[in-house]
Parts: structure tokens; sequence; C-alpha cells
RNA sequence: GCGCCAGUAGCUCAGUUGGAUAGAGCAACAGCCUUCUAAGCUGUGGGUCGGGGGUUCGAUUCCCUCCUGGCGCGCCA
């Protein structure tokens, strides 16, 4: 049993002896300053009413039937409107490093939903062109949110779904064409809705030396499949570059061919959730929530583009996930409604919430102060390549990260690209490095260093006691981020953690003190260094041994 | 007009799901290099948590209302 663990159950215990209606679960956290101890709890104040009493009387009450041995407690007081804060020994605060070296890499994992499986698809662009930024923080926060997962014990599945069907395909095609014909001295007219980039140019030069008969594009179909081709291997660059991987891709194009758009528009009839109108067909989505119904089937014929949608998060369910998060633009937000109403409409026992949305807001890119708007390549946007090369990957992971998906985006270039104490990246990174430094240069085997034989209580310095309280608050972290589905606060713990290192290794040494103490400085930094190289793995951040 | 999201220090943002005197970085100011990386550290100043109501022991957090900004509201995706 943890320190925690153990501090709680008396705690619950002491609840029932000072009169108590039931089991209580108390709720212990950390106090904002350190000076009011190790932990806190707000039970007194919760239990004044029920109990009919002032909230420090039965703060009193509760700390004189506390068995602070058992709660593994050296002082407990009351303070405030009646929290009772606790502080622990050294060596009981400390020696909860000793999980930290043992767990190792499997530090902040947990089994808790071991045998469930979640499908997480991200990315998911039209192959119409090169990724941009948008993209990129969906692939950096789908990617994190998947390794979230994962690590509490999830069967993660990372999907991405491309949009290979439809009008905006039809524009590409006609793009490409009208560049040919450019080439081939026709003027150039670009359609209405069609792509303006320079990788259309390149892609109108594949095709010629592919297809050296048709110079002018005149088989639109071929145009296409080439066009498509080239721009999924593009993307699959630049997803490359950026170091995510997908376990599955799906198409778009696949469920026309294999016929499940078809059943699926069958089954919504044969369940009587449509009705036709002026030559169209409905799904009566307000049914479920929705502001209005909405059109399935356009007059032309065509589906529109939710349909297949469905029809694809049908295959989620028969697949069998427990569950699917989406990674989106908040641009996307009013599709939401709907999926979910034709998955309803379909009455076959998917869960209410099904799929699960992230949404975020609009990224801006700014350089020397004035937002960045134009890529030469692709014309209109700044990609997520142009960021790459720029700034690196793990800072273009980091920054997409450090922000709450629901807030809007600044991408601060010039501040990504320095090598300095301002770039949260390097700050971080440099902890890590700083701690790998002391194994190094003191030629100590990290692999040596062992809880074994360690006396935790000479840890006893202040800046040290707050490393290891952020150090065992880990696993709670990583919990709750996943829970939530919230990477940033794993990014924002590890700035915060770094700070912590970076405070401890200024002021105090390892290497050359006393062996008691120097020994479980090593393990101190080991455990850091351990909890520091998770927190990046999580993002995706390599971690390195120096800089 | 309706829906979703946001509004917290000069700037960029956190705020542990309702807790203590609201925090961090940058910027400003004052200091610190014979020791494991100064690519760093220490300290100081800075606030009507957009405004106004409400719920309760207690609200940045929950509810209502208004203001401002972004996104969406298509037989486009």
């Amino acid at each position: 049993m943890s320190a925690v663990e153990a501090l709680r159950s008396a705690l619950a215990r002491a609840a029932v002896a000072v009169g108590a209606p039931e089991s209580v679960a108390p709720v212990l956290e950390r106090p904002r300053d350190p000076a009011h101890g190790d932990w806190a709890t707000n039970l007194a104040m919760t239990l004044a009413k029920p109990l009919g009493k002032k909230p420090r009387e039965v703060a009193d009450a509760l700390i004189a039937a506390l068995d602070l041995t058992a709660a593994g407690v050296a002082e407990a007081t009351v303070a405030g409107p009646g929290f009772i804060n606790f502080r622990l020994s050294t060596a009981d605060l400390a020696s909860g490093l000793a999980q930290v070296l043992a767990a190792g890499s499997a530090w902040g994992t947990s089994s808790a939903n071991a045998g469930k499986t979640v499908v997480v698809e991200f990315v998911s662009a039209n192959p119409t062109g090169p990724l941009h930024v948008g993209h990129g923080r969906q692939a950096a926060l789908g990617d994190a949110i998947s390794s979230l997962l994962g690590s509490q014990g999830w069967t993660v599945t990372r999907e991405f779904y491309y949009n290979d069907g439809g009008v905006q395909i039809a524009n590409l095609a006609l793009s490409v064409q009208a560049r040919l014909r450019e080439r081939a001295g026709d003027p150039l007219v670009i359609p209405e809705g069609g792509y303006h980039g320079d990788y259309i140019r390149e892609i109108a030069a594949t095709y010629v030396a592919e297809c050296p008969n048709d110079p002018r594009g005149n088989d639109l179909e071929a145009v296409r499949a080439v066009a498509v081709r080239e721009l999924r291997k593009e993307q699959d660059l630049d997803l490359k570059a950026f170091g995510v991987r997908f376990d599955v891709y799906s198409l778009e194009s696949a469920l026309y061919t294999d016929g499940r758009v078809q059943r699926t528009v069958d089954a919504l009839v044969a369940a009587g959730q449509t009705f036709a109108d002026d030559g169209a067909l409905y799904l009566r989505t307000t049914a479920f929530g929705d502001d209005k119904d909405r059109v399935m089937r356009k007059r032309d014929g065509t589906f529109t583009y939710f349909v297949p949608d469905v029809a694809y998060h049908v295959t989620k369910f028969e697949r069998g996930f427990t569950r699917a998060i989406n990674v989106q633009g908040a641009d996307h937000h009013g599709t939401t409604a709907r999926v979910r109403a034709g998955l309803q409409a379909l009455g076959i026992g998917v869960p209410l919430g099904y799929p699960e949305y992230v949404l975020h807001q609009m990224v801006t890119v700014v350089r020397g102060g004035e937002e960045v708007k134009i890529s030469k390549r692709a014309g209109s946007y700044v990609t997520v390549r142009d960021l790459i090369d720029e700034v690196g990957r793990d800072a273009v992971r980091y920054f997409f990260l450090m922000r709450k998906g629901d807030s809007q985006l600044v991408f601060d270039v010039d501040l990504a690209r320095s090598q300095s104490e301002e770039n949260p990246v390097y700050y971080i990174q440099m902890a890590h490095a700083r701690l790998s430094g002391i194994f190094r240069v003191g030629d100590v085997d990290p692999a040596e260093i062992t809880a074994e034989g360690i006396d935790w209580a000479v840890l006893v310095e202040p800046a040290e006691r707050e490393l290891v309280k952020a150090i065992l608050d880990w696993p709670v972290l990583v919990a709750g981020a996943a829970e939530a589905v919230e990477p940033h606060r794993v990014a924002n713990w590890l700035l915060e953690t770094a700070r912590l290192v970076h405070t401890w290794y200024h002021k105090h040494h390892v290497l050359g003190e006393a062996p008691p103490v120097m020994r479980a400085r090593l393990a101190l930094a080991k455990a850091a260094r351990i909890t520091i190289a998770n927190g990046l793995g999580l993002l995706g951040i390599t971690a390195p041994e120096r800089m």
C-alpha cells in the first residue's frame, strides 16, 4: 500500500469514529503552498454539515481519532476554514521513489483498462494537398491521446480515414488537368474551387512522364488516380517526417465500392428514419437531437458527405471498439450530431455518445511578430512540413500539445526554433540531459541504482522534497490526462517538473557528496530522469542524453 | 438570429473536475559563473479571473443574463 492509500484509509476510519454517516472516500490533494505540508484534505468541511458541527471542530476531532502511525504521518494540523494538513517524514515520502526505480519505463502506466479497445481517428485529410498546420495539431493530439490511453491499459488502434471521394477530388483532377493543358500550350483556367499550389504542377509533370500519350489529361479518371496516389504519398511523407504511424488506413472510396454506403442507406430507409422531399432523401436527424433534418441523397442521386461517414462508423462499431475517438478541427463540429444521429437511427445498439469527438481550435503561425499565411508550395496555407523543417519535430510536437485543444493556438516560430531557456521544449529536454550527465560524468551505470540499501531520510532539502512529490504524482497526472483526453496536462507537468529539476540541480550536488547522500540523490536523479523520459515519450518527443 | 468554443498579470497561457493569500514562462527590475552543461539559477513588482446576478460554509470552476472574439449553421467536405 502506498503512503497516500495508507493515509486515506486511516482517515476513513477516523471519519467513522467521529460519527460520519456512512463510509467516505476522503479527498487528498497537494496543498498549493508546500509550507502547508505534503498532503491536505477537506474532509472536515464536507462532514461539518451532516454532523451539525463547525468544520474546525470536526477537524480537531478527526485528528484526535486518527492513528498517525498507521497513516504514516509525522504531523497533522488544522488550517484555514477547516483543512487538515499532513506532513510526512522524509523517509516515508522519499521511499516512494523505490516504486519508480522498480517500474522504470512502466512508471505511470496502468492496467486499469486492460481488455478494452479504442480506435483513435485523426488527421483524416482529403488527399488534395500537403498537410497543413491544422492537420499537424491533429496529428500531435491524436498520437499523444493514443499513447496516453495505451499507457492506461487500452488497446489502441490509430486510424487514418482518407476522404478520397466527392467533389473535392473531382476538383483536384480538374486542377491537374488544367495544368496539363497549360503545359500543352492552352491558357491556364483553374476551375472554381480548384487548387492553385505548385504541387499541382508537380503532379502534372508526373502524369506526363507516366502517360506520354495523354499530355492534355483527357483521361480524367487516370489523372485523378495519379493525383490521389501522389498526394497520399506526399501526406505519408509528411506524417513520417513528424514521426506519426498509423495502424489502419481506411478509404472513403472503398465504402462505395464494397456497397457499404448503399447498405447503410437501405438500412436507414428500412428503419423508417428517412423521408423524401423535392427529389431528395432526408434523414430524420432531428429525432436524435439535430437542429434540422439532413439531406442524405441529393437530387442528382449522389450522397452527401456524412452518409459514407455513418457507414464508416458502423465499421468501427462492428469491429468491436469499446470507444471511438475522433480528433478533428472545430470547423467540423456541425457533423458530430449528424454522424451520431445516423448511427442511432440504424438501431443496431451503438452507444449514445459514439463516437466521441476531440475538437481543436485553429492554429495561427507567427514569425517575427507577424502572422504567416502562405507556403510557397501549397500556395494558400502553411504546411506541417514547413514547420518541421524550420523548428524540428520535437518542438512542433510540443507546441501543438502545450495548449488545451479548445484554445486557439499561436505557433511562434521564433520561440520554437530558439535554443534557449525561453523555449519550453529545450528547457525540458535540457533537464533530462542534465540528469543523464550526472551518470555520465560520475561514470555510474543507472542500471546499478536500485532502492537497495538507500537511506531515503537524507533527502531533506526543500528542493528535493518538491521534486520527489512531483515524481510521485506522475501516475495520477497521467491517469487524469487520459481520462480527460487532455495531453496538454502532460506538457504542463513536464515543464513544471523540469523547473524543479533545474532548481534542485543548481542548489545541490550529487557527485562528491558523502556516500549515503550521493546514493540517495543518484536514486532521485534516476527517478526524475525516468519520469521525464516517460512523459516526453507519451508526447512523441525525444529525451536526449546530451544536448 | 441560433449552436459550439474562448475571454485569467503588459504578452502567451496553466489552474488538479467546488477549496486556503488565483500560478508559471516571457517582458521589466535587482542579483548569481573555481564544483555533475550559465542552453542555467535566485529574488522583486505586476490582477475588478470580460460585466452583472444566483446556488453554498466556500465560485476562476456550477446555473442565468449581457458584452467581446473565433468557428459553424449547404442538396460542400
